[in-house]
DNA sequence: GTAGGTGCAAAGTGTTTGCATATAC
DNA sequence: GTATATGCAAACACTTTGCACCTAC
């Protein structure tokens, strides 16, 4: 099902904004691959439903979206963003340099250091991402980039 | 003094690269500026003392010291990268999103967590970055941005 | 002398914007 | 009906690349 009802995008997720047919796609897209895409991932995916969908529409989407709070924006090691639907506890990335695959990990620690930091230099924290690089056992035991 | 003495870079830094005018007034500048630098920054800056200076030569010898483990690359959630000396303890970054201050701290429990979770998921890990978002006092006090 | 680095200009990415048309409300 | 979103194309910022000249070794 491409839309969702709109009572519940619109109490939920969208407040106030317009509920398009782009913008639910990209939402539900967005909430089906648990995992991280990029606009260009999304992009070809929302084509596949909406194929007159503009490339512009996705980023502006992302915008809205990462502005709402509906999700968060990551960079892993590539060159461009990565973007995740938000609703989940807050998780690490560990990413492999060799191969590229990422794992999500809670961490549990990070909450307390979110407080403890936030007390230590006034600040109000509003969002923590610890990123973690390294090798897999796979990359480990056959090749080692440079 | 721009370039400092060659066998001291050679041993410790470049080492088999050519220690080019360029390169070794580019990483001065890099362990100079304690901060982080964008490309553009560090452009700037060495182009004071090497006004032929091109940008490529910038980009490119980032990139060679980022693959030599010289500098870390940063996303600071500005559009662009930023580099950093290494050899400073690993710290996380505290960005405030109102005034875009950067706070760095050290962050001791990192440590423990980068040795636990390498374990559980059978990972070396070589890198690890803390990033926290928020909003710092005076940013709280005044404006709120949406 | 030669492999490798540099400057310059041109091409590449990923992302944003201006504007006329289309759509949600 | 009107304010807002869309598609398209053009602009943008940051980064990379091709090539002739230059320089560290």
């Amino acid at each position: 099902m491409i839309v969702r009802k709109r009572k519940e995008i619109e109490r939920g997720n969208l407040v106030g904004q317009r509920i398009t047919h782009q913008r639910a796609l990209l939402l539900d897209l967005l909430k089906e691959s648990a995992g991280h895409l990029d606009a260009d991932e999304l992009y070809d995916r929302a084509r596949q439903r909406v194929p007159r969908l503009s490339l512009s529409t996705v980023y502006r989407n992302l915008q809205l979206f990462k502005k709402l709070g509906l999700v968060d924006e990551h960079h892993l090691g590539e060159e461009h963003h990565h973007y995740e639907a938000r609703g989940t506890a807050e998780h690490c990335h560990l990413v492999c340099l060799g191969c590229g695959k990422v794992v999500e990990l809670l961490c549990p620690v990070t909450e307390q250091m979110r407080e403890d930091i936030g007390k230590e230099h006034d600040f109000e924290i509003t969002r923590t991402e610890l990123h973690l690089e390294g090798y897999c056992r796979m990359c480990r035991e056959t090749k080692r980039p440079d």
